[in-house]
DNA sequence: TGTGACATGGGGCGATCGGCTCATTTCTGA
DNA sequence: TCAGAAATGAGCCGATCGCCCCATGTCACA
């Protein structure tokens, strides 16, 4: 039976590039989604097998668009994609529900692979991340705190990446600086981070926040 | 007859899907680079008609590696690749000596249709940056100041984003911590920010620094 | 009915940062 | 050969930052 992919991805490119070598292989491409919002949408309307879905995206990040597609329409697969090997990327990957995880830097034949597997019921990680899957998995085993950046530190934090300063973040949010910098301090622990600098890269790369 | 395209891009899966569009359309893909450095060497040894090359690269970017290719190999065009739309970048890579420039969100038709052209000579540029590219040609006729920044800059510029305090990236480079403040201030003004953040931020967008 | 997380604040302190003016040396290109 | 850019460095100062201490109110969940 022919395997249904819903692509969602913000570069045509790379999506007309997938779509042909997909369909190529026998798989047949449902639609396509240029944002998290879109994907989302897109899942719910048309139920693919497998959603091939990027990590970062414009409107709604991948990790949380697979959160709500998952959430909704819990037959459909997600595999993601990602330019960032970070395991705690793949970690949020995994636990907002994804069946798999490929970096870009690998070949159609192994997306392909990754796709049959997923909906296969089988998880797959790129094997790349297969060793810092496994120190994450033993970082959540000897500490199950989740450090989860809230609403407000995200907000704060988005605003700091937009090149903001605490006084300005603060006159944005209608609060005063000190509980900028209290959502900072939190931040900073959270990411492991030490000034707001390593913060916004941290914060980039785990795909919590966007620079575009 | 019949054109020979050197694929320069880190993702091999954006490369393969690329080459099969490519291919399809008529195109010879002479070969593929997955880095700057690579891509110059390349585009040396098969001599293509012209590079698609992706701006931002690990160990050279794609704005430095047009450079070098236009330097070695003047007949050799360049078509750069990237996923940010900013002025900047474009007029970077414009004198840097490329002939075209697309946005990723662009389909392979409009991609291979921009390759044809440079190789008849002509530069192209994604309709999305026109507009953009107009102010960008107003600001360099009221200001023919280049902001260019200095290879020490973009050492400090990097160590910065890798999360080191002044201090640090002082120690780093063995240079007291005047000297990366007055590199710092100097980056500020070329990138017009502020703040060591707001300058990673920028310089990540202009494809100067990597996060990775 | 607590208990804990979240969001909101205050004060103080030392370190760091960014702006300012200025000087020296080296090297390259016109 | 000479101007200018690049890289190095100094001192000063005010603003900002990051890190401590702490308190209050809300709200959800057990």
């Amino acid at each position: 039976m022919t395997i249904r992919v819903l692509l969602a991805d913000d570069h045509r490119m790379l999506r007309e590039g997938l779509r042909r070598s997909l369909e190529e292989r026998g798989f047949e491409i449902a639609a396509e989604a240029a944002d998290g919002d879109e994907a989302v949408t897109l899942a719910a309307q048309h139920t693919p097998d497998v959603v091939l879905m990027d990590v970062s995206m414009p409107v709604l990040d991948g990790v949380e668009a697979t959160r709500r597609v998952r959430e909704a329409t819990p037959e459909v697969r997600v595999v993601m994609l990602t330019m960032h090997v970070d395991p705690d990327v793949v970690a949020r990957a995994i636990r907002a529900g994804a069946s798999g995880y490929l970096v870009k830097d690998c070949s159609i034949d192994e997306v392909a692979e990754a796709l049959t597997l997923a909906c296969d019921g089988q998880t797959v990680i790129s094997p790349h991340l297969a060793a810092s899957m496994l120190d994450e998995v033993r970082r959540l085993d000897g500490d199950p705190h989740e450090e989860v950046i809230t609403k407000r530190e995200e907000e704060v934090l988005q605003l700091i990446a937009d090149g903001h300063s605490t006084p300005e973040v603060a006159e944005k949010l209608y609060i005063s600086q000190k509980t900028v910098k209290n959502h900072l301090a939190s931040i900073y622990h959270k990411l492991d981070a030490r000034d707001r600098t390593q913060a916004v890269v941290r914060a980039v790369r785990l795909g919590i926040i966007h620079l575009d």
